[in-house]
DNA sequence: GTTTAATGGGTCAGTATCAGTCCATTGAAG
DNA sequence: CTTCAATGGACTGATACTGACCCATTAAAC
């Protein structure tokens, strides 16, 4: 029972509605799911969609207008708005355990990889092929401001195009852990420019349907930026 | 927007924290982690755990003692036991959509093979050793009615051993999906010893510290599996 | 026997969350 | 300039969940 009891008496709900639904939206903003200028469903939309009440969901909203991360118009054609420019990191982390930071490692690189073999797998929609070619190119072209999101973007759509959306939401939420971490440490051009190199790698191998080369090339891709964080964070 | 919005703005809680709390405890009996005959954690310790108030646990539990999968006694070394004789399914299945059975069957090899490559990169300690192989014992010993019981904690020991909490929770979740869809469709002797066969190649290859030979064992037992399913419901 | 510690059984007031309803604002369309 | 539909803003009563109690029961320990 241990260990697999530890796993399994978690807790069922990480937090109140209200937290668990900030966290979710600061996810899709922070991923550049929805990117700054864009709209974020109505309120009642966007309310059905996350499960929660209306009420809950304006709390969330306004606690993320204080915080500078959406602006709200009333009216017709109104909405809900992410900002231009992003508030910058949310406060210091609390120092991660080593145990934590390789427990999210491990799990990246199973759903990482996963996900780019089964991508590559997948006969592709002419869609989802511009999406990852879309998504490479932003990531080649971002400030260094905005690299991070753009990277995560790129991950993300790399799940997308799997076909399974929990396969998606797992990324996701891996990222939104492993970001916290990185955005301790710092962004070299250097290590962008590798990155890029790697991206272009990976995404040439989804486009070919090389299922075998685009895990190995997304695992290499990962195993960089877990030495650079097991680096910084001891 | 459009895929990732999908998986991001789905539900943050997908039912109240009663149904979630049975869910959960359906999960460690149904997969076998805390067996028939033995004791759950205390509902004080079990309710914090689980991050949940000790009414609501409470409330769960009676839920699964009248249905048949938990005994309570009263007074000291008293408790809540799992039932000796489980009841049969839990009901006839919603028809599972097409989608929805790859979505689960992506994420699942994605977890599972990248669990037992994680495994076996990893130095196992005796006890993770033993583990394993008290697993593949049980498993290959087990009652017909056990086996996907037996066949789940074996599953789960190798993402166990992996270290990584989370994953061994994806890993467990991901099964549970699926083990309602397998309990559709017959268990053959046939299939069975096969399956022994491919988990026996799979725990060699973690102990023996092959993480190349473990991912491919594994996917080839998950794509067996895989194509029964897709077989059967369609 | 008596004691005692650990357990399940149950109650209650306070808080969080929800579903439903109506209001206020906006800008496009007529 | 009026109308209208879609949006954010705000309130209310009902319900779910919690945290903190205290009680009842049991079997080992003394």
């Amino acid at each position: 029972m241990d260990t697999a009891g530890d796993a399994l008496f978690r807790p069922v709900r990480t937090g109140n509605a209200f937290e668990e639904t900030v966290e979710r939206l600061l996810q899709a903003i922070r991923l550049g799911v929805v990117p700054p200028g864009e709209r974020l469903p109505a309120e009642r939309e966007l309310a059905a969609r996350l499960g929660v009440s209306r009420v809950t969901l304006r709390e969330a909203l306004h606690a993320l207008q204080e915080a500078g991360f959406v602006e709200s118009r009333r009216g017709r054609y109104g909405g809900t708005f992410i900002s231009a420019s992003l508030p910058v990191g949310g406060g210091p982390v609390p120092p991660p355990s080593v145990g934590s930071l390789e427990d999210a490692l491990t799990l990246r690189t199973a759903l990482e990889a996963g996900a780019a073999e089964a991508a590559a797998a997948r006969v592709l929609s002419g869609y989802d092929r511009d999406h990852l070619r879309a998504r490479l190119a932003e990531c080649e072209s971002a400030e260094l401001t905005d690299y991070r999101r753009k990277d995560s973007r790129l991950h993300l759509a790399i799940a997308e195009v799997t076909g399974s959306a929990s396969l998606t939401s797992a990324v996701a939420d891996v990222r939104m852990r492993l970001n916290e971490l990185l955005d301790g440490i710092p962004l070299l051009p250097r290590n962008i420019e590798h990155s890029n190199q790697q991206h272009a790698v990976i995404v040439a191998a989804v486009l070919d349907g090389d299922p075998a080369a685009a895990r190995s090339a997304m695992t290499e891709h990962l195993d960089g930026t877990a030495a650079l964080l097991r680096g910084f964070l001891s």
